[in-house]
DNA sequence: CGGGGGGTTGATCTCCTTCAATCAACGTGG
DNA sequence: CCACGTTGATTGAAGGAGATCAACCCCCCG
């Protein structure tokens, strides 16, 4: 999982592992063949800054692997990250010269590519990618309003529970675990990273997830290792409305 | 601007007052004879729910006049308003059965609907709709992503400073007032929903508001009218980055 | 006149921040 | 191999911003 390099660069559209779930992946063959032709990859080492609020941005990309954040800052230096995205989430806002947010890799970050403008030409004459973009982008919309009510009125444990809730079912989802029994994940940020994700300072995160440790709702292997023996459990922490909507 | 019932019914597209920023905004002659077709007028009252999280939804729609919260609550009560929908504003979300939020009227509410399966076939047929619904989602993410900031970061007095710049900006915009000298405008929102809306309680707001208006920061001429003499200073109380983004 | 909605203000409490010390894991250079 | 610095994490003590509970005001309206 960490030797990304090798197999890097000659990556086909058929052969790609977002394929399914990109900005792509409601293009026929012959349009995959035109986006062939025009992207590139890009590499980004771990911490490596990806794009900076105010700067000029002519690509926009889709992630191929590894973990980039958006973040706000204001002006005394406090920051709030407003999204994270992940293998198959897109970057840039067509239409747009400048970055909206400072964009970093978490991880080290493999990106598929594409100059902006010749993107924008594809988006009018290809409407499978602007289709797909939408959804996305209302998909996105739904998750940043999700977190306006996390950060708005949740209390810090509930805040926690709810990350990882949320970091545990993507993981469920990527590694097909789709069983019952303990969960087990690891968690692909720091304290801080969690910290500035949920509105706290990264000394509420630490207590509060040995708190979680202490009631029984979570266990730790290692630093960066969680394991979750009743997701109900843990469910019930965050402070959600269970009944209604589970959603999709 | 009360006496909406009048006027409501018969009103074509190209008289519109929304007709340059909603949805339809792009659509051509043509294509607005084709909305003119199918779509309908429906007024909700102040106060009156115009939908429910989870429950189905069949039409989309844009707000033609007055002024609509979107919130969501958690399992005990707890409430975070999402957003707010202003004239010109599109509720709905195409591919989308239920409703993701509790809508509400906070004024009395006109809104040009259309039923949801004719609008998604126009959004195939008819790019211009597509086109526009993504740049509205866009700019309304990039909203979103603004008030997560807020959220998770900003003191009580800079949330209200923040709310303020935003109502006083949109107020200038409408009344086309664009010279310098105080600005005035009437608060839309009670105490309660502007502590709804900024992750506050109302005694917070209020103790806030007086606070602002102690230090000549703001004056208030009965409950809801608001005069700003001097919109710098207001803006220093955000907390906001001044020198790089203004934005558009 | 009574009542209710919206708003302000006060007293107290509490959850989270702030500041700080400590620890474990890791690498690096002497 | 060990001293040293660094980075991420944990834990403690103190303080504060905002929540909570409660009283009260104002104004409109029935």
């Amino acid at each position: 999982m960490s030797m990304q390099e090798s197999e890097l660069l000659p990556i086909r559209c058929s052969d790609c592992p977002i394929r399914h779930r990109a900005v792509c992946a409601r293009c026929e063959p012959h349009e995959l063949r035109l986006l062939e032709e025009i992207k590139y990859y890009r590499t980004f080492e771990v911490g490596q800054a990806i794009a900076w609020t105010g700067d000029r941005l002519d690509f926009v990309a889709s992630v191929v692997s590894g973990i980039a954040t958006l973040r706000q800052t204001l002006e005394d230096g406090r920051t709030q990250m407003v999204g994270l995205l992940l293998p198959s989430d897109f970057m840039g806002r067509p239409g747009r010269e400048v970055a909206s947010y400072d964009v970093s890799a978490t991880t080290e970050v493999v990106m598929c590519c594409f100059r902006r403008r010749p993107f924008e030409e594809l988006m009018t004459s290809m409407p499978s990618i602007a289709q797909r973009l939408l959804e996305m982008t209302l998909d996105e919309l739904d998750a940043a309003r999700e977190w306006m009510l996390l950060l708005g009125r949740k209390t810090a444990r509930e805040k926690i529970a709810s990350l990882l809730t949320i970091l545990a079912r993507r993981d469920a989802a990527l590694t097909l675990s789709r069983g019952a029994g303990p969960l087990e994940f690891t968690l692909p940020l720091t304290r801080e990273a969690m910290a500035d994700y949920l509105g706290l300072t990264l000394e509420t995160v630490s207590r509060q997830v040995s708190a979680l440790k202490r009631d029984g709702v979570i266990k730790l292997t290692g630093k960066r290792g969680i394991a979750i023996p009743d997701f109900g459990r843990l469910m019930l922490e965050t402070g959600d409305d269970t009944d209604g909507g589970m959603p999709d």
